[in-house]
DNA sequence: TGTTATACATACCCCGGGTATGTGGGAGCT
DNA sequence: AGCTCCCACATACCCGGGGTATGTATAACA
């Protein structure tokens, strides 16, 4: 075999970030070897490193990917309809979407299991910080305007506050009893509303 | 070289635990091979899968060592002294130990960042929940008691506070600023407070 | 003191990520 | 149309690293 079109080669390339999509998702990164990848894609090793230099880079476009999508998702809930009137119930939207998106199974091994072993602490706090914190963040720093909170808690704040969503998905994932997407935001909002 | 005696191989697999917890907390699990475990520690790799049958178990057992140490310290500080008339104060202390814990590189690499990837969620979850997270429980269950807390939120409630500590120790070894153990810990108290 | 069990050492296997190199056909130019 | 170049893969190979099979000398016990 030899050279495809110029949208063979595009969908090669998709289809290689799908299927290992799939596997990083089910059986985790170390445990996903390139071997099935390029068997699942129907090419061979040659083809994926032609593509990308590595196996973790693969990987890292992966979980930008992932990323990208909760973020479009979040900004997109945050702005909608009434929130965008009500800061606070933006912020609350968004954070549901977060919490939803923490309780994906494929977002769980991905972003919060595999990414920090796999891009290290540095890498994946860098580009967390740029999505998942930004939103909670902002509403923080809507709640210290109010008065609600004072200024120089802010950022402690927004830290155990973003951790807090983060984690319920873990919880979510083993079906931990009385732990639900639900309860979990309805603790949440408790814990908001006895601040103001 | 043959056989030692007893006393001295338990220095030898001390010294294995030892020389392996370094590695792990400096370069991470996957970047820490057999090969420099030995060499560290004086022996071959024969001698290391003697006292252990995979790697991975040597990981394993160093994770539940450096787990056991902050759950003794958390227990001795959560029943020191005046804390131990006063629950909520006992509460809080066991949550400080956790968050210095917490904030700790070799805390952070071996049981935060490997931990999950390496143990699966499963396993992780299973550990982490007889230990960082009983103490937290316990908080909130005597909260429960005391009527400040709806009984249907404990469970949600524990979570989210297990979680935002957890994170909270990624945050300050990124040396944010405005993040530190006893920002995080007065912001922490700040929003308990008002539960109240 | 003889026997056994044990604490390692030595040599090896094999899997898996990555590389070096080949090749055949599509795209551009004339 | 035909020639050339380049590129999308395929093939073959390397090598590092986890794990194993086996050997061996000595401590421990009878």
């Amino acid at each position: 075999m030899a050279r495809r079109s110029k949208i063979e080669a595009e969908k090669t390339r998709e289809r290689l970030l799908k299927v290992a999509r799939e596997l990083f998702e089910a059986q985790g990164f170390s445990d996903t070897k390139v071997s099935q990848i390029v068997e699942r894609a129907g090419i061979t090793k040659g083809g994926l490193f032609h593509y990308f230099p590595t196996k973790e880079a693969l990987f890292r476009e992966i979980w930008t990917q992932l990323q990208g999508e909760m973020d479009a998702e979040a900004r997109q809930n945050a702005t909608a309809s009434r929130s965008r009137s009500d800061p606070y119930a933006a912020f609350l939207a968004g954070c549901q979407t977060y919490l939803s998106w923490a309780a994906r199974p494929d977002y769980q091994q991905i972003v919060l299991i595999d990414g920090p072993s796999v891009l290290g602490l540095a890498g994946w706090y860098e580009a967390d910080n740029d999505l998942g914190r930004r939103n909670v963040n902002a509403g923080i720093e809507y709640l210290a305007r109010k008065g609600i909170v004072a200024r120089k808690r802010v950022q402690p704040l927004a830290v155990l506050v973003h951790n807090a969503l983060n984690g319920a998905g873990f919880a979510m994932a083993r079906n931990e009893p009385g732990v639900t997407v639900e309860s979990v935001l309805d603790a949440f909002e408790a814990v908001l509303k006895s601040l103001r």
